[in-house]
DNA sequence: AATACACCTGCCCATACGGGTAGGTTTCTT
DNA sequence: AAGAAACCTACCCGTATGGGCAGGTGTATT
């Protein structure tokens, strides 16, 4: 943090988040930092894209929960960008938000329950090339269950959670009630479950904010 | 709102919001309206509900999702108290909030993605006298299976929905197996369904942010 | 060519589950 | 005192579901 040719540099900054309030309080905390330079606010993804892509910003901070496309899927459009800012994702410390956000690539963290210092801190922080979380066991990142599943799984986890029979999976999938017994077979194995009830409630409660995955 | 004395009474504010950011906003907002008074702020539901109770207010603005007690369960608290607040519930008005905000009892809903003002005005209608929500059709209130179910088959449901199987709901309850095929088959002709995947499903997505439920 | 893996299907079996019937106690309201 | 409603239990029956076995196809990798 301590730069020796002290603070020539400002540190740009966009934000977005689906609240005015909390966008323009923000805007507020950031505007009165000599360290920072507002580049732009959005309330959208879309917004939030369109902005960072004809003006580059170091450090983007986001809503995980951004209309239409979400962090997950933002951080996925950002990665495949040259010079994309850092994105630093703003939200709810409890749940598996941390691990999904660093899943997807996100550069840091800060809980919504935090102090609001921590916030201009871990920016910095992550513009300064860090990396900032809340401590969490890295080992999950890999074996979470989730990602072992495959395309096809995850399809009939999909529709499961929707309380289709096994019948009605058929129908839907165009395939054998027995293959659909089988793929559920497996999903419970890989899940360490053992019934459809399980696996709906695994479902629900992994899915924070996620949007539909149909990709292997 | 036009009172023919004047504004010679200021409306008495609370303001309960998890979210620091957002509480120490609409703090600063209301401090500058001249219509309004701020008694009090707590980040949690029942520092909220002890100030309240103590220095009673005209206008309690609360996030649906605080701590601990949850909008549901703390309106209905506030409700049997002789000089309780009017609430005005402050959420996402995606999914059904409002309508559950105005079954459980508040006063008005004032959508999180809105304009800024739109939080006052309605807070000032609400302390006229008037309820203000987003339209919706009221019909649906009635109708809405989820208040058909009685305290016993809430409890069931909720606990159906972390997976468990007839037997361990059974040991979780401490009644017979016999008595959870009971009260779930009452519960699914209740909610219209026939099956506990159905019935999970169903839970997870008419509870669009409401905490648990125990009560009848 | 060989191997691995996703995907698909059929069959058998034991258990879990949903639906129906027939009671019972407690509590609150009328 | 009577009635309604929540809650509890037992029994029977048919289907849905989960687990195991055995095998076939297509595609990508080595």
């Amino acid at each position: 943090m301590q730069d020796p040719k002290g603070q020539a540099q400002q540190i740009s900054v966009a934000l977005a988040d689906s609240n005015m309030l909390v966008l323009s309080a923000m805007s507020e905390i950031f505007d009165r930092d000599p360290r920072f330079s507002l580049s732009s606010t959005a309330s959208t993804a879309e917004g939030f894209l369109g902005t960072v892509m004809r003006v580059p910003v170091q450090v983007g901070i986001i809503d995980w929960n951004l209309p239409a496309l979400g962090g997950q899927k933002l951080i996925e459009v950002l990665r495949d960008h040259p010079d994309a800012p850092r994105i630093l994702v703003y939200g709810d410390s409890a749940g598996d938000l941390p691990r999904l956000a660093l899943a997807a690539g996100a550069a840091g963290f800060t809980p919504r329950n935090g102090p609001i210092d921590g916030l201009l801190d871990t920016c910095a922080a992550v513009a300064a090339g860090q990396m900032v979380f809340p401590f969490l066991d890295v080992r999950e990142l890999q074996t979470d269950p989730i990602y072992q599943l495959t395309k096809r799984e995850r399809a009939l986890l999909e529709a499961l959670s929707r309380g289709l029979s096994n019948r009605q999976l058929a129908a839907e999938f165009e395939i054998s009630a027995n293959t659909v017994k089988f793929h559920l077979s497996n999903l419970y194995e890989k899940l360490s479950i053992s019934s459809r009830t399980q696996a709906v409630a695994f479902y629900f409660s992994s899915r924070l904010g996620s949007a539909g995955d149909d990709n292997n």
